[in-house]
DNA sequence: CTTGAATCTGACATGCGTGTCAGGTTCTAG
DNA sequence: CTAGAACCTGACACGCATGTCAGATTCAAG
């Protein structure tokens, strides 16, 4: 498919499509004419990226992630190697405090939703 | 307190105490000379502050929220408009799919992490 | 062919909380 | 009184994914 329908599907603008590739996280065909032709499985796997970046992860760390992920298309096509693995247990814990974070911030609205419904 | 020990004791640099004042999320007495004097229930309010940051609120709708929160020192000093639960209650649901989307990218670390250690 | 939609590259702009620096004033311990 | 730590204001810079624009090229339908 093309960069128009991608767009489409996954909700990301062209612009940052192009900008993933430009980072080495997304990679396309190219047509004769030099415009980009994607596999199905790149559907998922924007959507994965903008997980990872709503993660907090930086384009940097999913470009080392991306090839040791079970992909739509088959497994891991790297293993993780020590130092990586060290960095992701870090990104882990962040990723756990920013969840007990949100929960907070979600039960700060719900009280102040809560109060406002009553009386 | 002043601006240095709340630094110190919430995490948070002198520099955001200073725009948080600035914003009009936290306020301040002052001493003759001008310096800022904190009363202990900033330290709360900070951190307050900082998680809902981190889930994505902008420092104008903090602005809105933090009168309506009960604080350390009684309870809520104002009662949120029915425009601004409407725009809360959307909040909540971003952070409901900002936790959602959070859990499945650190899933996906823990796959690559465990499909490290192991052969 | 023609024509309009889609795509291409490259460059500059934006948001917004935060870092940082400069130059000056205030506070506090000795 | 004095020295040094702490604080003040104001201004500029950054990160970094994303928006946006310009000008050119390609694609696909008539």
């Amino acid at each position: 498919m093309r960069i128009g329908e991608l767009a489409r599907r996954t909700g990301v603008s062209e612009r940052s499509l192009r900008y993933y590739e430009q980072q080495g996280m997304l990679t396309a065909e190219r047509t004769p004419g030099g415009h980009r032709e994607y596999p199905e499985a790149a559907v998922d796997r924007v959507i994965r990226i903008q997980e990872l970046f709503a993660a907090g992860l930086c384009s940097e760390k999913i470009v080392q992630l991306l090839p040791c992920m079970r992909d739509t298309d088959g497994g891991p096509s790297a293993r993780a190697t020590p130092s990586l693995v060290a960095e992701l247990t870090a990104e882990r814990a962040r990723i756990d405090r920013m969840i007990a974070d949100l929960v907070r911030s979600r039960d700060t609205l719900d009280e102040v939703i809560e109060a406002a419904r009553l009386p």
